[in-house]
DNA sequence: AAAAATCCTTGATGTAGGTCAAACGATCAA
DNA sequence: TTGATCGTTTGACCTACATCAAGGATTTTT
């Protein structure tokens, strides 16, 4: 199967990704490190804004980062200064506890904000690891704090990340208190390829970025069982897997098992 | 066992309480609604304001709202206009699905700060429930928004304050993903007993103001293995529990079970 | 004060998912 | 090409917690 730059290379991967193949070409020095010229910016910052004022707000972004695979931008523990904007890639976020069990927080995709873990206590208290070769856009979080003051579209649009963040994470406490593996594992599929579709790629197809056992960490269950379940959806006709491939052939029995009353 | 106006009564209660006993023979509309002479500014405003600046912020508040046990400050899908800052009571987050599933999202006491949950879709996504009566600033989201450009501590407070309920959903994630039913009571209490004891009230009593239903769905246990939990580690001489009423006898041994290494 | 409704406890039994183990497939380095 | 490593699948068995049930305690209603 295909697979391009981005994460999830469906079919719909190349019309958005060509500028990016030209971007790639380039060396990272060369880039005018802007918003106001990148093709995300919608879905990482405000919109409405008029051009000079989003020559202003081309400021937050100081500097791009690559990360290559298995690295992190940030660790827990680390001092905090910036959020970052994911450009490419994909990554997950995660906690250990002092005995060493790991709990990943969260899988993050293009166009996605890491980092709020940090504000509060000055220093990261989760590592956010990539799980592909990445880039992010790094924002001082001076600089954002110092813009929202201006600007109040992104001083709202900050508050928007956040809550969304408070929202994603109370979904997933219900997903963790109150469902069964496989009612979690469809609301994962669910909300995965329904990201992705929002970028472009494709809606029935996409390749994971992550291990089975990084799945299970994210919900709550052990990489047998998810390996079991992804079998299982298998067996009865719902998905098609192959290893790191899925193809969701029955979105609706997805949606079914994920919420048996509405569907 | 002595029972005030505050949530948790404990043998500290008293003297922290005495101008709450003052206020309440007060009618609410003579109350003048300020942070600036507010004993609990501290916990739910930033700190270091120069008393003119207190001034000024004593417009975040508009109003103050009793809310009754077992009334709400707001429902999920309602409309949000303003974040709330408990000033007496206690209350739980929840949301639920559409088949009927409850999952507590958090217990919140005074100083505390809700709805936050609000701002991404400009509608509440959970129910925020007095499980006592209770008394909370109104803080209108857009005064709060105004202020915080004009004051940066304001500003920093406000993203603090979200980032830290990140921190905590975190922490909820692993406890949910990776902890034993014994652990996450422990945890539980642990968090409990150290919030009440930062405002003033003793840390080895408290007062539960939530069923064992209730504790068990944030937990994410049934509500029979939270009694028999309680009921082990009664025999095991950790705490003493009548019903609603718990004594913590020995704090090292649940932090042992929390987290069985460093201790 | 009696009745009703909640909430809590405890016992008996069931099961979803964990644990342990083995084998297979894919990737990568030599 | 071969061996090593890592991730995945599948089977057999086990256990922590859920479920079902009954009785007791506490609070609320009448």
């Amino acid at each position: 199967m295909p697979d391009g730059i981005f994460a999830n290379a469906g079919t719909k991967a190349l019309c958005l990704n060509g500028d990016f193949i030209y971007w790639q070409n380039m060396s990272p020095e060369k880039i005018k490190v802007a918003c106001s010229n990148c093709n995300l910016r919608e879905l990482c910052m405000p919109i409405g804004f008029s051009p000079d004022d989003m020559e202003r707000l081309d400021e937050v972004v100081a500097t791009r980062r690559r990360i290559k695979q298995g690295d992190r931008i940030y660790s827990s523990g680390d001092p905090f200064t910036s959020l970052y904007a994911i450009r490419i890639g994909f990554f997950k976020t995660c906690i250990s506890s002092e005995d060493g069990r790991e709990q990943v927080t969260g899988f993050q995709m293009a166009g996605e904000i890491m980092g709020l873990d940090g504000i509060v206590n000055d220093h990261h208290t989760c590592n956010a690891v990539a799980l592909e070769d990445a880039e992010v856009c790094v924002m001082p979080f001076a600089n954002v704090e110092e813009l929202s003051r201006e600007f109040p579209v992104l001083q709202r649009h900050v508050h928007k990340i956040m809550s969304r963040e408070i929202v994603r994470e109370n979904g997933v406490m219900m997903l963790l208190g109150n469902m069964r593996a496989e009612e979690r594992l469809a609301t994962f599929l669910l909300n995965l390829v329904q990201r992705l579709h929002a970028r472009g790629f494709s809606q029935s197809e996409l390749i994971l970025r992550m291990t089975r056992e990084e799945i299970g960490s994210y919900l709550g269950l052990k990489l047998e069982t998810v390996s079991r379940t992804f079998s299982k959806f298998s067996e009865d006709g719902i998905i098609e897997v192959k290893q790191r491939y899925v193809r969701i052939l029955d979105p609706d029995a997805l949606k079914k098992i994920f919420n048996p009353q509405t569907c």
